[in-house]
DNA sequence: GACTCCCGCCAAAGC
DNA sequence: GCTTTGGCGGGAGTC
């Protein structure tokens, strides 16, 4: 509207006359109707305008004269009358607004008008989506017509039509919105958002962003950015290597564009724009992505070499754009990302965690190439491979021959779980496209380390290790009936369910050191066992896997841990109340869990099948090296695993998981010694580890029951794990992820001992780590070394740290026990892993060597809108300054700013604080 | 001065 | 030829 140029104060209000689409002042104008909203936007002074109410409110109600009930009559009737006499009535409405305006001018001098104008936060784009999507459930019932006429939305909102093709072109990005005709749009709300964030996570993927986006801040590392030269050439090779750099709008079955004009600047459009910077969140792994990086990444995919700075400038503008509509749909949240050159804004993902990697399982046995909830509710996978990629080949999702037989493997193993009385329950995603929202990951937890508690009840039989019969048959019950969830993803999830055993599950997770093969990216990590611990483990438990490591140790478990020996027996609540935060604020923001146990099963079947043989191998060093245990260090810590994928929580899981730990704690309670518990180290580390990122950490074994050992991320710590959080604690979990970002802070902490972790903290940092393969893992020494995962900070931190800490001296034995090291080489407390991004794949590579902090900014929108924020997390501190780990926390202010923190960055000091 | 991002010109595409 | 879309970048507002 006009009015809005006026807001500028600069003689903008004239150009407003002149836009050719004013639609306000070609559309006839009849009824009296108006906005309220609008009206008291625009001219709260004039008062006949102030208070009509709105037209649809009205129309119900004012059927009393012989008229106006024929036309609710007919109205009734006849969608098409209804929708035309809003239509009217929607005009009319406008015509008020603009009456009320030009009334408001003629009483008020220039200055008096401009300020009764809206200030310009007041019109940004995120709050005019806000006002957009308030108009429209979420999810809307497929029976009402959900249509939306841009010129009838242009002008309840008081906005000129441009603004809400910019809203619309990202709602269309996330098929939230698609295009009827000219100028009318259907509504679907969220009921395909999920699908959506599948698909684009899988494009996403393919097209390698992850890559990219690792080369890009490879380069600023190496050298200040700049714009043009080299740097873009060197880019512009890298970006062409990529068989998907001209990515075109990802399609969902039935969502295809209607209008060939929707396609026609699509190259460039805000739509694939948006696609792109979703992806970007997608598979990253914190879930942070500035909008340098983004920039230069959709910037590549053009046209590197014209890479100048009014191209840039221009993507960044359409970035703020695209970012602000995201904003206002919860996915994104505004964060500033401090660096050694300085704060950089940058968007953290809040939304649902998407499980791609899970979905390859799923597609495995139904379709090829289609996101699981795609292929639900599609039943050709032509038909969905097409949708999806209609306009290139090079995009079809192409299962990797390899994974073929693994996904066989993985499947049958699934049936046989699913057939297991304590299976978890698993939902169909299809039943309730709101639930598949929800972050899949959790759900798969439970899955997963039942899968692996499974597996490796038959390993351990099979090897007829030393444990005894009983042993063996107490932990199978427990594992393979209830899968544990993992402490991190158990609690994270569900908030009401009392389960004291969030502890147990560690316990369960008696893990013996093992590589999984992670996720698609094949990333593997794995996990140091104190000898004595190892020992535990082996003889102890079957499960030689990974197991859900609801209280990881490197992200913080500790809690867990000592809760796990100490509150086994006795205090489950406590353990819960980490565990169940978390879950609270999932579950009440995306709605019902998801239970994915299908998901979660492969993911531990993929792995189980792959190391098997490393398992085995592994055992029987970890008994060996039992002996040589470090003496019984007091760390109870136990390995993380990291599984981007399991995150999802659901309900069944939940419930499983408490008479898992419940079980489990009993049994444990039973086993424990006392002792020993006392020596149970409290550290926490949050690791997040993401789905396709192998993290490694140094974890102490948990005594007993948790074999303590130290994870070793291979390749990278993802922080994918939060899926379960509601995006509050995604808030907390973003700066986790930070942390996470360079794995060496996770073993830093693990190693060090830690800060008590509190509840909140607990949240964020219980991410499920579950993949865990084999040690076997071929490390090779350089690797390690290079390993980020083992910080100087870490080990110095270690050393500072009071608690029982494990020395570079004993990590480097645990090391070179497991093997993962050579004897001669040692890790040296301080440096030795620092550098390394063991990368397995490229994508993997980590950017472990950033410290970050996060500062997440407010969201443009008014404070009103602004979901109030309740980060409290406070992450692991080391003792040693410098490789602290920045928490999270809730400034008194209630900006929620990530404490600057460090996380310890070998190269690079990154922050990132919420504002 | 840098960051944000609103505003509206104007061209492409559609009807 | 008019309307709808939407790329684009100037420049205002904010920090």
């Amino acid at each position: 509207m006009q009015q809005a140029g006026g807001e500028m104060g600069t003689g903008d209000k004239e150009n407003h006359s002149s836009e050719p689409y004013r639609s306000v002042l070609k559309t006839p104008l009849k009824q009296a109707a108006t906005s309220r909203s609008t009206l008291t936007e625009i001219q709260p002074d004039c008062q006949p305008l102030t208070t009509p109410p709105k037209p649809k409110e009205i129309l119900p109600a004012d059927p009393w004269t012989p008229t106006s009930n024929l036309k609710m009559l007919i109205s009734a009737a006849s969608p098409e009358i209804r929708s035309r006499e809003q239509r009217r009535e929607l005009s009319n409405n406008a015509r008020e607004v603009l009456q009320a305006k030009h009334c408001l001018q003629e009483h008020l001098s220039g200055d008096e008008y401009e300020k009764s104008q809206p200030s310009r936060k007041e019109k940004s784009l995120g709050l005019l989506c806000h006002k957009f999507l308030a108009r429209y459930p979420d999810y809307p019932s497929t029976a009402e017509n959900n249509y939306i006429c841009l010129d009838e939305v242009a002008e309840e909102l008081n906005v000129e039509r441009r603004r809400i093709y910019d809203i619309v072109n990202v709602l269309e990005s996330l098929h939230m919105v698609s295009r009827l005709a000219k100028n009318r749009y259907a509504w679907h709300g969220r009921h395909n958002l999920s699908k959506t964030l599948q698909a684009l996570k899988k494009v996403g993927e393919e097209n390698k962003y992850t890559q990219q986006i690792q080369m890009i801040k490879k380069r600023e590392y190496e050298h200040e950015f700049d714009l043009d030269g080299e740097s873009n050439e060197e880019m512009a090779r890298s970006f062409g290597s990529n068989e998907h750099s001209e990515m075109s709008f990802v399609e969902l079955p039935g969502m295809e564009f209607r209008a060939a004009s929707v396609n026609s600047r699509k190259d460039k459009s805000l739509r694939v724009m948006s696609q792109k910077f979703v992806m970007l969140f997608l598979v990253s792994t914190p879930q942070i992505v500035s909008l340098e990086v983004a920039a230069k990444i959709l910037i590549g995919e053009d046209q590197l070499e014209d890479l100048d700075k009014s191209k840039f400038k221009t993507k960044i503008r359409r970035l703020y754009d695209i970012a602000n509509v995201l904003s206002s749909l919860e996915l994104i949240k505004k964060v500033h990302v401090t660096e050694e050159r300085g704060r950089k804004p940058a968007f953290k993902w809040t939304g649902p965690d998407v499980l791609p990697s899970v979905q390859d399982t799923k597609l495995e046995t139904t379709s090829m190439s289609c996101p699981p909830s795609i292929l639900e509710s599609i039943p050709s996978k032509e038909q969905c491979s097409k949708n999806l990629f209609p306009s290139r080949g090079k995009q079809n999702f192409t299962r990797h021959p390899s994974l073929i037989k693994l996904v066989k493997t993985i499947e049958n193993d699934r049936r046989k779980i699913q057939s297991a009385p304590t299976s978890p329950v698993k939902m169909s995603a299809s039943t309730d496209q709101n639930l598949s929202a929800l972050p899949s990951k959790m759900a798969q937890v439970p899955a997963i380390a039942k899968h692996q508690l499974e597996g490796q009840s038959k390993k351990a039989k099979e090897l007829k290790l030393s444990r005894s019969a009983l042993e063996s048959n107490q932990s199978s019950p427990e594992v393979v009936p209830k899968p544990e969830p993992p402490c991190v993803a158990a609690p994270s999830q569900q908030p009401a369910l009392a389960q004291p055993p969030a502890v147990c599950p560690p316990s369960h997770s008696s893990v013996s050191p093992v590589i999984l093969p992670h996720t698609p990216a094949g990333v593997s990590y794995a996990i140091y066992l104190h000898p004595s611990q190892a020992h535990t483990v082996t003889t102890y438990s079957p499960s030689f896997m990974l197991q859900p490591l609801p209280c990881a140790n490197v992200t913080g478990i500790k809690s867990i841990n000592s809760k796990v020996l100490n509150k086994t027996t006795t205090e489950e609540g406590d353990n819960q109340v980490t565990t169940d935060d978390p879950t609270k604020s999932l579950t009440a923001k995306e709605g019902p869990p998801i239970k994915s146990e299908t998901s979660s099963q492969r993911c531990l079947k993929r792995s189980q099948a792959l190391q098997e043989n490393n398992l085995i191998k592994k055992c029987r060093s970890d008994e060996e090296s039992l002996d040589t245990s470090l003496g019984g260090s007091t760390k109870n810590e136990r390995p993380l695993s990291s599984s981007s994928q399991i995150n999802h929580e659901t309900d069944n899981f939940q419930e499983e998981r408490q008479n898992k730990t419940e079980t489990l704690d009993q049994n444990m309670a039973s086993r424990c010694d006392q002792s020993k518990r006392d020596h149970v180290l409290e550290d926490e580390d949050k690791i997040k580890t993401k789905q396709d990122i192998p993290v490694a950490f140094a974890v102490p074994a948990h005594e007993t029951f948790f074999p303590s050992g130290y994870l070793i991320p291979l390749t990278q710590c993802t922080h994918g794990n939060k899926a379960g959080f509601s995006n509050k604690e995604k808030a907390g979990l973003c700066s986790l992820q930070h942390t996470t970002y360079s794995s060496p802070v996770a073993v830093d902490l693990s190693v060090a001992g830690v800060i008590p972790v509190t509840a909140s903290e607990l949240k964020a940092v219980n991410i499920p780590a579950f993949q865990i393969t084999p040690l076997n893992i071929m490390l090779s020494p350089t690797s390690i070394a290079a390993a980020p995962v083992l910080s100087n900070s870490c080990l110095n931190s270690s050393n500072t740290s009071s608690a029982q800490n494990p020395s570079s001296s004993v990590l480097n034995f645990t090391l070179q026990h497991i093997g993962l090291i050579p004897a001669g080489v040692q890790v040296p407390a301080n440096p030795v892993l620092q550098n390394m991004s063991v990368s397995l794949q490229p994508e993997n590579v980590s950017y472990s060597s950033e410290n970050m902090n996060l500062q997440e900014d407010k969201p443009s929108v008014p404070k009103e809108l602004q979901e109030p924020q309740t980060v409290t997390e406070n992450f692991f501190r080391t003792p040693g300054g410098p490789n602290t780990v920045s928490s999270l926390s809730a400034n008194s202010d209630g900006t929620d700013r990530i404490s600057q923190g460090t996380l310890y960055i070998p190269q690079r000091k990154l922050e990132v604080s919420e504002d």
